[in-house]
DNA sequence: GGCATATTCAACCAAATGGTTGACGATTAT
DNA sequence: ATAATCGTCAACCATTTGGTTGAATATGCC
């Protein structure tokens, strides 16, 4: 196994997932726009109107979100429907999880633990 | 207030917070630095070893980490010692918990995962 | 003192990121 | 048919990011 440090046990579906998901929360415009599909689905248009940057930057925001499967994209006529997805989130929960309030039991075993559920596509 | 969305509700400083969490943790390397100081602190020399890449780079993702708050360096002697600080990881939690409650894990299997762990170490 | 070890700094580089603008295809309204 | 609206695409730009190398700064060891 070259390559032999912690978090090489998760497959690399898991971690271009967290790497996807955690860089599009990175940026505030795109937790602002989840935050704001929270509440409703809503028009690509309609995300973009209480920005101060053009449609076209939205888009690509919106396009990142996607990709992270944060949010997924329904055309309906002319206008595309954006829909927070926050089952995405989960993955990334799972693994800031890992590093809270489990000290007492083994890590080893714990950490084998984590990767079976995550593993399952839980 | 000029900036009327969603998330405008968090102080500059939450956001600002957020955004080198987040960013800090979208790289693959930097998270499994942060799994393998789960162990133990280690030096920077030592959280290097395992790495392709040269010691300067790994100072560098370490400089990020510890800028986002998520692990705190000590120089003791010659050697930096560096030590995780999952504390950091709380603010990022809790902004995610807000979209959907989704337990860290399978709950059951991790209840049963923890009997197992209890009696063993009993 | 002199040498090895531990870590960072500085300069550089390629690639990615977040933004712009203007043109464009698709759909709806007049 | 023509015009307006919705959204993306393509080209471009400045800045950031993740990496390199070689020199510099501590500190510990003989």
């Amino acid at each position: 196994m070259v390559d032999d440090y912690p978090g090489s046990g998760f497959n690399a579906d898991m971690t271009e997932a967290l790497d996807t998901v955690f860089a599009a929360l990175a940026d505030p415009t795109r937790r602002a726009i989840l935050s704001m599909l929270l509440e409703d689905d809503m028009a690509v248009t309609d995300v973009a109107e209480p920005f101060d940057i053009s449609l076209a930057a939205i888009s690509k925001h919106l396009g990142i979100l996607t990709k992270a499967g944060l949010i997924s994209q329904e055309k309906r006529g002319r206008v595309k429907w954006c829909k927070l997805e926050p089952d995405a989130l989960r993955s990334a929960s799972v693994w800031m999880q890992g590093f809270g309030q489990f000290e007492p039991v083994n890590l080893e075993a714990f950490e084998r633990f984590l990767e079976r559920e995550l593993d399952d596509g839980a």
